[in-house]
RNA sequence: UGGGUUAUGGUGUAAUGGUAGCACAACAGAUUUUGAUUCUGUUUGUCUAGGUUCGAAUCCUAGUAACCCAACCA
């Protein structure tokens, strides 16, 4: 089967580069900013970068955009490394901005020699004035036209920290009349007298963005340098300050950025999650951050797939969280463990079960490779309280009076009586198993519609079960009117106790577990000796819930 | 009253002048000791209006809509 892929834009303009002979490997990089957590959209920007060079001869390098020391920290950094390792991906070389600090402030006086850069000494408020409109031309600096000597002299005493704060920048000398923002005489360095996590006190003046990125690209000979569209602006200054400077030509090309329906994916928005407690941290299992994912138990595996299946294209977009659950489950369909848990339990008695207990074996996983276990059953289970009606709907197949289901891996029973306690609130079903009907072994020649979970109540265990919902009521909840908080699920999470089989007490942290019928889950770092804690990654498909909806 | 980018089913993405395809979702059915998985089938789409052409999602013209740009953030 030669199911020909075809190619996006991105694999497009790199194949034709390749045949051309314009490179013959390719380097790309990805660039965060060590300043926050990395969440899924920098994940689909990890898949493209290091997928692109997985695919195509060269490699990707990792470099930390570290160009603002008053927001960044060296705490982001060893988290960001731990996320890209995480999602199965190596960079090549791992560089920082800052470490082309000296190269930078060289170009910089190129720059100025070349009487194509100036210092102005107008504040942020009287440049954000001159600089007009997007539909009003600016107005030139009254500094605009300094000599070369004196621009030399000045930025030479900027670095050396003669000056406060925002008191002097250094700006291209482009067009302030230019139609794009952009090219209006762009800041190039800003005095900060601030403490840099890598640099020290070396430096008190700091490259903007456009003075640093482009060129750490062409320092690296990067060959594609891939950005969001909202960079799209940015190209044109890019490449000015490439043929100015004369250096190596990296190229920019831009994506739409992937957003996912039913949450924010931005670090401000994120962010703003954290520090106002709508969610216990940036790994919070409801976060979109890829910690807090790694923590609800997704795979890097689903999500690499996820990327690949949403590819990359320029318009703008916001994927169906579905897809994202579907290559989850997909995974985890393969590779979970299966176990019993009952997370809203309700007894059942087996009247006639007239031994202690006993073991029965149970399949671990969707094949055989995966072997059996042993599960205890005796008279007194726990079963999901969900599992019975009094009063059947149409079509359900499981417990109600008189209605026989099978207990998975173990026998038929019958419903034969139930209890209620004074409120009405049913606390016991009483049933008949059927001997013969032993899982692998049925000799009864009975036939039931519906299986069912159960657990043993005198070898139960008790776990913390953290249930976990949508983090946004609405599907963009940047879109809607007024603030994006005001669209938070109040039910995103719920806590509760479980009974679980007791081989769950052996659970690993690395491994996924399926309990049976109720979905994936995988074990919480809160966990304890005394007390496991399991998140529910994500739920099985369940056709019975449409049919109640219906 | 500027510049830039984008428009294909509910969602995402293909088709590069020649049968509008794929995945998810939805719906119907089969199988099932998980109402899971698996399998089969069905519904739904080219922003609008003109034009070129034997033939247009694709080329041309004119519109329309959405998003980005006025941080000493990246």
């Amino acid at each position: 089967m030669s199911e020909e892929r075809s190619l996006n834009f991105l694999e497009e303009i790199i194949e034709k580069d390749l045949a051309d002979g314009k490179y013959k490997s390719i380097v790309t990089r990805f660039p965060p900013e060590p300043n926050g957590y990395l969440h899924m959209g920098h994940a689909t920007s990890i898949c493209l970068n290091f997928g692109l060079t997985k695919k195509y001869p060269g490699y990707t390098n990792l470099r930390f955009d570290d160009t603002n020391p008053v927001t960044e920290d060296i705490e982001y950094v060893e988290n960001i490394k731990n996320d890209i390792k995480w999602l199965g991906f190596e960079w090549k070389n791992e560089h920082y901005a800052s470490d082309y600090f000296e190269t930078l402030y060289d170009y910089a006086i190129a720059l100025i020699k070349k009487g194509l850069a100036y210092v102005d000494d107008l504040s942020s408020e009287e440049i954000a004035q001159l600089k007009g409109t997007p539909t009003e031309p600016g107005k030139d600096s009254p500094f605009r036209n300094r000599s070369v000597e004196e621009n030399l002299d000045l930025f030479e005493r900027m670095k050396q920290g003669e000056f406060a704060d925002g008191a002097r920048t250094l700006r291209a000398k482009i067009d302030m009349a230019h139609p794009n923002m952009l090219m209006r005489d762009p800041l190039l360095y800003r005095i900060k007298h601030a403490h840099h996590h890598r640099t020290g006190d070396t430096w008190c003046i700091y490259p903007m963005y456009d003075f640093a990125h482009g060129q750490s690209d062409s320092i690296e000979h990067i060959t594609h340098s891939i950005c969001t569209l909202e960079f799209v602006p940015h190209r044109e200054l890019y490449d000015w300050l490439i043929e100015k400077l004369e250096i190596y030509p990296s190229h920019q090309y831009e994506f739409a950025r992937r957003n996912l329906s039913y949450t924010v994916m931005s670090k401000r928005k994120l962010l703003q999650l954290v520090t106002d407690k709508y969610v216990n941290g940036w790994d919070d299992p409801r976060m979109p951050t890829i910690s807090g994912m790694r923590r609800r138990g997704f795979t890097a595996a689903s999500i690499r797939n996820f990327c690949e299946t949403i590819g990359v294209a320029k318009r703008e977009n916001i994927v169906d969280f579905s897809l994202l659950e579907f290559h989850l489950r997909e995974d985890l369909n393969k590779t979970a463990l299966r176990a019993m848990a009952v997370l809203d339990p309700v007894k059942l008695v087996i009247t006639n079960y007239t031994g202690g207990s006993e073991d029965l074996q149970s399949e671990n996983g969707p094949d055989e490779a995966y072997g059996h276990r042993t599960i205890p059953f005796s008279k007194e289970l726990w079963i999901e309280r969900e599992d019975f009606m009094e009063v059947p709907a149409k079509k359900w197949f499981r417990l109600a009076p008189g209605a026989m289901v099978r207990l998975k891996s173990a026998y038929i029973v019958r419903c034969d009586h139930f209890i209620k306690d004074e409120n009405g609130i049913l606390i016991e079903i009483q049933c008949t198993y059927f001997p013969e009907s032993k899982s692998g072994q049925d000799t009864s020649g009975l036939h039931v519609k519906g299986t069912i979970h159960w657990v043993s109540a005198a070898h139960a265990a008790i776990a913390e079960v953290r249930l976990y919902d949508r983090l946004f009521k609405v599907e963009d909840p940047s879109g809607e009117e007024g603030d994006f908080k005001d669209y938070i699920n109040p039910n995103s999470l719920q806590v509760i106790n479980a009974f679980i089989e007791p081989s769950l007490l052996l659970a690993s942290p690395e491994k996924r577990y399926q309990f049976l019928r109720k979905g994936y889950f995988c074990l919480d770092p809160d966990s304890t000796e005394k007390k496991l804690v399991f998140n529910r990654t994500v739920t099985l498909k369940d056709a019975w819930a449409k049919e109640v909806k219906k």
